[in-house]
RNA sequence: GGUGGGAUACUCAAGUGGUCAACGAGGGCAGACUGUAAAUCUGCUGGCCUUAGGCCUUCACAGGUUCGAAUCCUGUUCCCACCA
């Protein structure tokens, strides 16, 4: 049976709460949807990935979806959810993000296809060149101060006489609203999808409508999303997952993924992947008889490698992955080192270092930023922690050879069951 | 402006002259068990030295008292509470 997108969104558990649930369920003809992502960082993190995608999953049912990137947005700085005000960030650095961001959020949308094609669009486009007063004159009227401060984003803010909220903060709701409503105006656009955290300022958006344009317009936020441990998604020991490979390599990527809790993994192969009811269904039940073998992880952590990193980068991160932790190094050719080098974080090494009595195992680890101090090291190595090319090493005296090196030049350093740093001796 | 209280390691939080590199909790790292999961248990968690152990630098900042200070005194900065 083909279902509506509100059924898809339903079923993948993607609806955190919704304006008029019953209005858009009953929606049959295309509808324009848009989301905004505000150039905080050079980089998109897999946290954005949930509008994103959410974004392509309407695109797929025949809607028109539009990715704003947050030029004008991103100036101001949403309070949302921020318990805390923000630094102001440089136009320069505003710019170099919204570059860097824009490809991230086209790869995952159709821009070729004709009948609903994606759009990326600035919000600064339409918000740089409007004047102050006018500004205040047409949209600042139609808001009411009394219900922006019962908004819980703002009130958050206001009850914490610490942190407090400056007016640009304040005003970041009536930018945001001023987009919905161009959106609404220009592009037809009647849905605005984004974080549970939007909700007000996609509520904002809606009222402007109304009263501007006398035109019904409607919000869907998505869950924000958790983890059963009560962490935050999306970080790791070495900071947050990002979308850039030179932020975060292809192989981390796959390996935050496969990492993932028991208790999160089938939620998240809805939140994550596109992957169809039924085939999530089989994974589950497999799951549950036998969690040992990981057939969900590996196939959450395979589809959402390859949405952001493509086919053959998701190869070799698997490849890796299972060199890595596969075992016994023997047997394994040397090319396929060379493979996996671009891949696990490669130290390059000066050969002339290992001659003679070589190198000692602490400085090394040191300097593979495997630990943080010689001390630190030493503990490690005593408390079995390190491995030489898979190998426990437990002689805190050890130094490194050329005698230790794979093929003449390869060295697999391990702190920890997973934590691997390949060195190549030139 | 007045009075009182506070500032301790990643965080919270003990310690009020020596036994303090500093209790405890959380977090982090490692080990065991497993499945690159969770839970549990164990060890470590300022730096340096090859171990017992030793050395060096730390308790907001700068000085001082003392054989000896995170602890006492003086000044400085910043926070909080109450009163104006």
């Amino acid at each position: 049976m083909a279902m509506n997108i509100w059924e898809e969104l339903h079923w993948r558990g993607l609806v955190a709460d919704c304006t008029d649930p019953a209005a858009l369920g009953q929606r049959t003809q295309p509808l324009t949807v848009y989301c905004g992502f505000d150039p905080t960082a050079d980089s998109l993190h897999v946290g954005h990935l949930v509008p994103l995608l959410a974004l392509r999953r309407f695109q797929l049912f025949g809607h028109h979806p539009i990715a704003v990137a947050g030029g004008a947005t991103g100036a101001i700085g949403d309070p949302s959810g921020k318990s805390a005000e923000r630094p102001l960030l440089s136009p320069e650095q505003i710019r170099f993000n919204l570059e860097a961001i824009r490809p991230q959020l086209a790869r995952l949308l159709d821009f070729q296809t004709s009948v609903n094609p994606a759009r990326l669009l600035d919000n600064a486009d339409w918000t740089a060149d409007v004047r102050y007063l006018d500004f205040l004159r047409e949209i600042g009227k139609h808001f009411s101060i009394n219900q922006m401060l019962a908004k819980e984003s703002v009130r958050a803010r206001l009850e914490n006489r610490d942190t407090g909220l400056s007016y640009t903060e304040f005003s970041y709701m009536l930018l945001q609203a001023f987009d919905f409503y161009v959106l609404c105006r220009d592009y037809d656009c009647q849905l605005q999808i984004g974080g549970s955290d939007q909700w007000g300022n996609i509520t904002a958006g809606i009222d402007l409508i109304r009263k501007k344009l006398g035109r019904a317009a409607y919000g869907l936020t998505l869950p924000l999303v958790t983890k059963a441990d009560g962490t935050k998604f999306g970080k790791t020991e070495s900071g947050s997952v990002w979308l850039d490979p030179r932020k975060t390599s292809p192989y981390r990527f796959y390996q935050f993924w496969i990492n993932t809790d028991d208790r999160d993994v089938i939620r998240y192969l809805k939140y994550f992947t596109f992957l169809p009811a039924e085939e999530i269904a089989a994974l589950e039940t497999q799951h549950q008889q036998n969690p040992g073998a990981r057939t969900a992880h590996r196939a959450l952590a395979r589809a959402v490698t390859e949405l952001v990193h493509g086919p053959t980068a998701t190869q070799e991160a698997v490849r890796a992955s299972e060199v890595l932790f596969g075992g016994k190094l023997e047997g394994i050719p040397e090319g396929t080192f060379r493979e996996i080098m671009d891949e696990v974080p490669t130290l390059h090494l000066n050969r002339t270092r290992l001659e003679g009595s070589g190198l000692p195992l602490t400085e090394l680890l040191i300097q593979a930023g495997l630990a943080t101090s010689k001390s630190q090291a030493r503990k490690d190595i005593e408390a079995g922690g390190i491995y030489i090319n898979n190998v426990r090493e437990i002689r805190i005296d050890r130094a490194i050879t050329i005698q230790d090196l794979l093929f003449g030049r390869h060295l697999l350093l391990r702190k920890g069951k997973k934590q691997y740093v390949l060195m190549t001796a030139e």
